[in-house]
DNA sequence: CGCTTTTTTGAAGATGGTCAATGGGTGTGG
DNA sequence: CCACACCCATTGACCATCTTCAAAAAAGCG
C-alpha cells in the first residue's frame, strides 16, 4: 500500500519502466499512526528511514529560540516530507502531524540501493525534492513580499492545487486541519492578524472554513488576490479551473 | 577549469572514486562572461544546460507583478544556481549576475548521462540541490520570523560561512557586490529600513561595508544577533570561529 | 457539565513602509 | 576640464499596518 501511494505520487511527474515499479513494490515499509501535533522526526535527529505520508497532513517546522514556531511546508498523502534525509544526515527541522495522520517509513539503504539499480526511480525522487525546493522558493517570496491577504490566499491556492493534483479533494475545498495559530506560524504573522485576515477572506466571499476544511467559493478570485501562478509546482498536466 | 571548480565544490560534501572524477573532467563547458545585472537564465525559459558559477556572484530572483523584485538566494564560485533545471523543465525564477561574473554552462544531456554512468556524481549533485533547499528553508524562517537586524545579520553570517567554506574569503570578510536596494529585495524590507539596519550594524561595530566587501568585526556577535546556527548548511567539516 | 483550547474582539503602542528631498560619487559628452 | 545626469546612499517626517496585551465568547473534550 505505501509503495502504491508513493508510486502514484511519483508517476504524477515521472515515467517508470515495469522494473522500476517492481523495485518500488519490493520496498519494505513500517507504518506509523500519529496523533495531531505528534512529532514524527525531530530537529537534530539522524533518521535511518524516509517518511511517506499515507493519510492526513504533516508539517515541517522549526522551533525558534524565543519559543515561537515557524512552519515551513505542509505535506499530504504521497509526499516524502523528509526525503532530504537520504543525503543530509542531520535534520535541520522537525516534522509533525497536523491533524491525525498515518505515515510509512522505508529504510534509507533500501531506497539508495534501488536508486543505483533503477536510476529512473532515483531521478523521480530527486525531481520530487526539486519541486519541494520550488515550493520553498515560493514560500520565501510569499512571506517576504506579499501582504497578509495575498499571502494567505496564496497558501490556500497552493494547498488546494496540490491536493487536487493528488486527487485528495474535490474542485472546491482544501483539507486543512490547522489551527489559526499554526496558520499564522506558517505565514509569519501574528494570531490576531491571521484571524482578521481570515475574516476578510470570508467577507469577500472567497472562502469558508469549518470542520478542518476550507471551502473555496471563488477559486479565480482567490488566485488573483494571491498572485497565484501554478507553474512553480511543475505539474506534468496542469489543472484547469473552470469559471 | 570549470570541471575542477565543480569537482572541488562537490568534494566539499561528497567523496568520489577516480572514475567519477574522470567523468567530471570529461564534461565540455561553455564559458560566459556576464556584467552586473545581466540576466543569465530567465523565468519561463527551458534551459538546455546547467550553470556553474566560475567567478563573482549571481542571484536567483523573481519579478513581482507590481514591479518589485524578490531575491531568493545568492551563489558563488562552484555553485550550480539552476541545477533544478536538470529535472524541472521550465524556470520558475530568473538568475542574474550581481557584480561582474563568469559562469560555465554544461549541457543537461551530458550531465544526465554521467549520472547514469557514475551514480555517485548524481548523488553529489543531488546532495548539492538538497543543501540549496535547506538554504531556502532557512530563508523562509529568516524572512518570516526575524526582525530586520537579526534578518540581515543572519544573511551576512550565511554568506560569510559559505564563502569561507569555499575558500573564497578570509576569516573576516564577505564579497558582497549588492546595492542596498538589492539587499532589501532579498530580505523583504524597504530600502529605508535596509539602510537604517545597516547603520545599526555599523554602530554596533559588527560590520563595515565598503567597496563590495563587508568586513566582519565581530563574528560571534553577529551570529548571536542573527540566531545563526550553521548546521543547516550541512558542512562535512564545520568551520570554527575563534573568539 | 466543567475545563481547556481555539476563535474572536477591542485598544494601545511599536515598527516598518511610503513619500520626499538631499548629498556623494561616477561617468559622459561638450 | 567642467557641466550635467544618473545612480546610490542617506535623512526626516508622517502614516498605515501589524504586533502585543488583554479579555470575552465559542467550541471541543473527557
Amino acid at each position: 500500500m505505501p509503495s502504491t501511494i508513493l508510486q502514484n505520487s511519483l508517476e504524477e511527474h515521472s515515467d517508470f519502466a515495469a522494473q522500476d515499479v517492481e523495485g518500488l513494490k519490493s520496498l519494505i515499509w513500517e507504518i506509523r499512526q500519529v496523533r495531531p501535533n505528534e512529532e514524527i522526526v525531530r530537529h537534530g535527529e539522524r533518521p535511518k528511514g524516509a517518511v511517506v505520508v499515507i493519510k492526513g497532513m504533516v508539517g515541517r517546522y522549526q522551533n525558534l529560540p524565543d519559543g515561537r514556531c515557524q512552519f515551513i511546508s505542509f505535506h499530504m498523502t504521497g509526499d516524502m516530507p523528509d526525503a532530504q534525509s537520504l543525503f543530509l544526515e542531520e535534520m535541520d527541522h522537525s516534522v509533525c502531524a497536523i491533524g491525525p495522520a498515518a505515515v510509512a517509513i522505508v529504510d534509507h539503504r533500501q531506497l539508495l540501493r534501488l536508486f543505483e539499480l533503477r536510476p529512473a526511480v532515483g531521478f523521480a525522487v530527486w525531481r520530487e525534492t526539486l519541486i519541494d525546493a520550488a515550493i520553498f522558493r515560493e514560500a520565501v517570496i510569499n512571506n517576504s513580499a506579499r501582504a497578509p491577504l495575498a499571502r494567505m490566499a496564496h497558501l490556500f491556492c497552493e494547498l488546494h492545487y496540490r491536493q487536487r493534483a493528488a486527487k485528495l479533494v474535490d474542485e472546491s475545498s482544501i483539507y486543512f486541519p490547522l489551527t489559526q495559530t499554526q496558520l499564522g506560524d506558517a505565514l509569519g504573522m501574528s494570531l490576531v492578524t491571521t484571524n482578521r485576515t481570515i475574516q476578510k477572506l470570508r467577507q469577500l466571499e472567497l472562502i469558508d472554513w469549518l470542520d478542518s476544511h476550507i471551502v473555496l467559493h471563488d477559486w479565480k478570485g482567490l488566485a488573483e488576490i494571491g498572485e497565484f501562478d501554478a507553474r512553480y509546482l511543475h505539474s506534468k498536466r496542469p489543472l484547469v479551473f473552470p469559471r
